[in-house]
DNA sequence: GAGTCCTGTTATCGTCGCTTACATGGATAC
DNA sequence: GTATCCATGTAAGCGACGATAACAGGACTC
């Protein structure tokens, strides 16, 4: 094998199997069957092998994840995408903290893809009228939470026992960024909910525009719509 | 003065001033005028020196903040604390590395004392029926999101230059938690928006429950309930 | 005044990231 | 065929690090 893939391999899995989330270049070369000064010359210092360490295993990791995130419908793939990555951070705590903490000085080419990927979902979303402001910031806004959530989630597992924090952050950013698709998705939902909610604050109005007699009507016309069968 | 605090003072000093966000014990100690073992019998070891410097830290930039953040405003203060958290890191990023970073072993006291407040501003709210869901799982989306922020700002500046972001987060985040005071604060807006969705799908309704003399009476009413003036 | 504990010292250990200096082996130039 | 070069590997070591063993003085108790 290539000498420089097995020494990334071996760092791989002393990373992977690290209580402390760190490696030794001495442990790595011992592992790969190589002397340190070798390890040197192919990555420059420590922070180029974990770097492209970090980039092998999140390759890894998308190659299986891939084909599963391109549908026909980017709402499900930006959901698709908050869960892999986070999965991903459950999956390889170490390496995602090598990718998303300071640890590292410079960005590993994964963290840049990640946003890329996100972006990419998001000009899908925004291509469709569906985005409620521009893909950038909303990748932003994505990105920063999601790695929040990970982080939290991999690193204070007493304080944030349960994964299912992510998928609460995850529809809250996601609301946010979006807009409502009550208009086509749940238009019966939407209707029964303004005749509600019209019903409930008619007789609020000052001056009142209508008579006992039109409002008496009113009312029950809005009754009607609240009470509708979804058949639309 | 105490030896104590003059190692935890020499420590924040060089972690505030260090490129790379870690300070070795030796540069501490002669820092303080005395030798490791005095350290190392105050601190146990490394991580017990850090632990007391971010708390140090931590507590000198709450006490200047303190006060500002307990109005009789609940949402207020929510925002409040969101934003000094968001300060602080931009402030101390090396310190607020410690705190949230998977870096230190302990969680330090400061991040549990943060959570405990976020916690009381949420139970303050939620005592005023303000909060969709309980004040736990919420201060946990929001000290989650808060810390991915803040991390992606003092860590990634060339990715995320506009400190804008965490606004955003924030709203998106406070939004979802909390009820939507819609029903008491624009009763109107309600009004007017309820109007408006019905009138834009009545037609859709099928089976058509109106004849066209009601239909036409019911959209006039609609839109003159649309078009009220916020009188109330 | 002997014992004890607190506080400080000197000197050193083992590990780390990283480098210098040197060896080997195969392709290329003449 | 030989000389040159360079890519690839090794052996040994440097300086800095976290952490510790062993010891020394001083205040205090009884």
């Amino acid at each position: 094998m290539d000498t420089r893939s097995a020494i990334i391999e071996a760092a791989a899995t002393l990373l992977a199997q690290s209580p402390s989330g760190d490696v030794s270049t001495r442990a790595v070369c011992e592992a790969a069957g190589v002397q340190q000064p070798v390890l040197y010359r192919l990555f420059g210092d420590k922070d180029g092998l974990l770097t492209a360490t970090v980039d092998h295993v999140w390759d890894q990791y998308l190659g299986a994840k891939r084909a599963a995130e391109k549908s026909e419908d980017p709402l499900r793939d930006l959901r698709a995408g908050w869960d892999s990555h986070t999965a991903f951070a459950l999956a390889h705590p170490n390496a995602y903290k090598l990718m998303f903490a300071p640890a590292l000085r410079s960005v590993p080419e994964a963290a840049e893809e990640a946003l890329r990927i996100l972006r990419e979902v998001l000009e899908r979303l925004a291509a469709q009228g569906r985005l409620r402001m521009a893909p950038d910031a909303a990748a932003r806004m994505v990105m920063t939470a999601n790695t929040g959530v990970a982080l939290s989630l991999i690193t204070r597992p007493t304080l944030y026992p349960d994964a299912s924090l992510s998928v609460l952050v995850r529809d809250a950013i996601h609301r946010a960024i979006l807009l409502d698709p009550v208009a086509d998705t749940t238009a019966h939902d939407a209707r029964t909910a303004a005749a509600t909610t019209l019903l409930s604050s008619l007789d609020e109005l000052t001056p009142q525009p209508f008579t006992p007699a039109e409002s008496g009507l009113l009312e029950q016309w809005l009754t009607q719509i609240s009470k509708s069968d979804p058949t639309d």
